[in-house]
DNA sequence: GCGGAAGTTTACGTAAACGTAAAGTAAGTA
DNA sequence: TACTTACTTTACGTTTACGTAAACTTCCGC
């Protein structure tokens, strides 16, 4: 059902467009990751909804629980508005936030040296295959 | 229990190393990631077990489930002997494992980029709250 | 030789992230 | 009007990755 599409999506759009099941879809709201208005009963997506989805996709890329995806949401969210010792709070989790993506850099990096090193051996055991020795 | 420490290792002293439980441990063995020898009852981890193990735990900051580590292990130690069948096949699994490392260095990117968005307009908010305005 | 620490197996419990079936509604269409 | 299609809620089932308790055995120090 093709909604009105001044900027807004169904449910099935959603789904296809990103390829996850609507049953997924409507568990992240069910999570408190996404807030669809509604047209009577029928979910009505908002552009804003279509990038939170986006975001969750990206977090579980990267591991993210659901949980955590919700509180990254949350960092972006609370537009700096709280008192001394809330931005303070929040600092620390942005920085706690972002020595883990330097870890996971870092892992990556180790990974991809080792599949470099793998592909490698598959590829000289190839050639001894081929070779006409 | 410090085992006779050659190059070997008792699942407590690999527990606290990294910081998992024994239970955790036992659990890789069960689902055969990790094989370490017997004295007796007791497990004897080697010098190989102790990388396996940090493996894993790469794995896991990285989102991959043990099954896919799993895999991991199978493209590293298959010292590449098979059919050119087989050799294609790894080198198609080797290839798939990079890319999908490439969209996570992006997603990784564009997180550490919104962080730091974050980051700022956390800290000029501190400012507003400290200046005498 | 006895208590305590560290190890073991067996087995049931649990949280997260959905899958899947059941049963119903609402809109468009032949 | 009947049928199809897309949507809905409710609710139980499933997989992964362990936690946790129970009930041993082994070894070490005193």
């Amino acid at each position: 059902m093709p909604i009105s599409h001044t900027t807004t999506f169904s449910i099935s759009e959603l789904a296809s467009e990103f390829d996850v099941t609507t049953r997924s879809i409507r568990f992240y709201e069910d999570q408190q990751l996404l807030f669809p208005t509604r047209r009577g009963q029928t979910r009505v997506y908002s552009a804003q909804d279509r990038v939170r989805l986006k975001l969750i996709l990206r977090g579980k890329r990267l591991g993210f629980s659901l949980a955590e995806t919700r509180e990254l949401f949350a960092l972006w969210d609370e537009t700096p508005t709280g008192s001394m010792k809330q931005l303070r709070l929040l600092m620390a989790k942005i920085e706690e936030k972002k020595t883990a993506l330097e870890q996971q850099l870092n892992d990556i990096a180790m990974l991809q040296l080792e599949l470099d090193s793998a592909e490698t051996r598959c590829r000289e055991a190839m050639n001894e295959l081929t070779a006409t020795t």
